[in-house]
DNA sequence: GTGAAAGCGCTAACAT
DNA sequence: ATGTTAGCGCTTTCAC
């Protein structure tokens, strides 16, 4: 006979759940009918969509994105590369993003490139497969291959944190004027003797650009603009350690700009557990604005970014592109010099 | 003529991304060939794969994960739950996972419940769909119907940060033993009127617990264990304040166990803002272990938790049972009172 | 308001 | 070592 053969294929793999057509079974209608109940309620008559939620409840049906996405060719996953997770900074971000995507129903993806340009672009490619609503990335500095291939996405791309010639959008700051700002303050309460403490410049090139805001100022003043720089991450003792070999370095220092709040803390509270007045003996000025910074004695000089609102503009520039808006393209989010006094 | 009319569909949507079947048709092979080439180098000859490779550079192509994933019905993706980011326990716990997932190649979906057991729910529900390799939640209760759901996920589950009777795999700490080594801790250094100080206790299972071994020492002793609770997140101000509010309340108090490193700081550098002597006019102690509250003069007395070995353990876990290997079901981290000068 | 058919881009299973 | 075939579970398109 001419019957085909095709007797209980079962299953291939996976995990055997129950699927929109063993739903539409259930409830006697059609699985698009029951696409349909699920994502536009209102284009299906109420009985019907009543006799397809009992059926989805009874089944226990899990809606399968994978399949939805394949299908649309649209996931809601929206990607985020950041350089670090241990930088509070990025968490802020990241949480003012998280906070505005859940709204709306995205699902962000986390990728970490630990200041790696190579693992920037591969964490991208990676995620271009999984059909992103959009995406953010930290920095306008990008390798050449992957610039290429942003330029092309042909879906909202916010790049964060800095400011300047951007893919598509752009949201952050000007680091290079945050660091001048910093040094304008240190000269003008009298230091003259200034060095400028980070860690790992090469990688992390915003810190490099407040370094080279805080330079130019010292320079076009007339004075040396010594800079001190550690191959590990930041840390609270390491700024303590920055102290001491700074002094030793340079005897003659009244006033230290680091490259962030957690290391200047570190210095301060080693200072007062060596018995050094600040900013009398020595003054001390971060960069950040972390809450506990405003809470030690004295109060730590730094310069405040707006850093979750960095990621809530972010989303929000996403979310408008998507919706038929036209958002700014470019939003500088500024900064305040928080004085304390510790400087 | 009986010729079928199939012009030129053209695609529907999507990014129009060159697929498989391009390379394929480039590089004169099929498209599972391709495909080999890319998961498993050796399955092909070295020719084969060179050719293959020339191919995927020229036309550009971006493998499509979603398609990859419903073919293979298995994702790479590892949802991660947990209650908030504004606290730094949950950030390291999440760094823990996401440098083992990285190395493995798994892919981390972050969900942030606020606390909320219903938001529980609906992330693991929607995380379901996209066929996910493993799950990590955190806490050990869970909503009634999510219980069951989670029974029948047939991946490897892991339950982070408490301890007992877990769905499948567990990795974590007792906190209601923290909370009575804390309260040892005060009792031997002669403290007789203690505060604890906390937020949110009703959503902070965990913390409830450690008030709930902190109170049960106190009692034993024939002593009250008064309780001062906020209703907002932890923060260092929060500290400050409820410095002020414990004394107003309890004049004679001499000793406050506060819920986090967090409160504890605000509350110890207010206390000296305000000329109060740590620990003679007013003994604090925290919880968390923080690295500042390891460079605050003095040092708060704290217990230290091993957040980042929770995330690689709980990584491993999964990582194991993937791999065929037989993990340790249960895992007590441990925590350690660490002594500082504030108690 | 509802349904039938086609196909998203890939991989598993079974050839060869 | 490589190819053929048949789906994965959903949404789109078009018809009624």
């Amino acid at each position: 006979m001419s019957e085909p053969q095709g007797g209980d294929r079962r299953r291939r793999k996976g995990l055997d759940n129950p699927t929109l057509d063993d739903v539409a079974r259930e409830a006697g209608v059609s699985a698009i009918t029951v696409s349909r109940a699920i994502h536009r309620p209102d284009s299906v008559r109420e009985a019907t969509r009543e006799k397809v939620e009992a059926a989805i409840a009874k089944v226990g049906y899990v809606p399968n994105m994978v399949a939805g996405t394949l299908a649309s060719a649209s996931s809601r996953f929206i990607p985020v590369i950041v350089p670090s997770l241990s930088n509070v900074v990025f968490v802020e971000v990241i949480q003012g993003l998280q906070a505005v995507f859940d709204q709306h129903g995205y699902q962000m993806l986390l990728g970490n490139t630990d200041y790696s340009m190579e693992r920037e672009e591969e964490l991208i490619r990676t995620f271009l497969g999984w059909s992103p609503t959009a995406l953010v990335t930290t920095g306008l500095r990008h390798r050449e291959g992957l610039s290429e291939l942003l330029k092309r996405f042909p879906r909202p791309l916010v790049e964060i944190m800095e400011l300047g010639q951007a893919v598509d959008m752009n949201v952050g700051m000007d680091h290079q004027r945050a660091g001048a700002t910093m040094a304008d303050h240190l000269l003008a309460q009298g230091y003259r003797h200034i060095v400028f403490a980070g860690t790992r410049l090469a990688h992390n090139y915003r810190a490099a650009q407040r370094y080279e805001g805080h330079r130019s100022r010292l320079v076009s003043e007339g004075l040396d603009a010594p800079l001190m720089e550690w191959q590990q991450d930041s840390y609270y003792d390491l700024g303590g350690a920055a102290l001491d070999e700074i002094r030793r370095q340079y005897p003659q220092v009244e006033a230290i700009h680091f490259i962030d709040d957690v290391m200047a803390s570190g210095a301060l509270l080693e200072a007062q557990r060596q018995g050094l007045r600040v900013p009398d003996d020595i003054a001390i000025a971060g960069f950040t604005g972390l809450p506990f910074a405003r809470a030690l004695i004295p109060r730590l000089t730094t310069i405040v970014s707006p850093r979750e609102a960095i990621g809530r503009l972010a989303a929000h520039q996403i979310i408008d592109r998507l919706e038929g808006r036209q958002p700014e393209a470019c939003i500088d989010v500024g900064f305040t010099l928080q004085r304390g006094e510790s400087t």
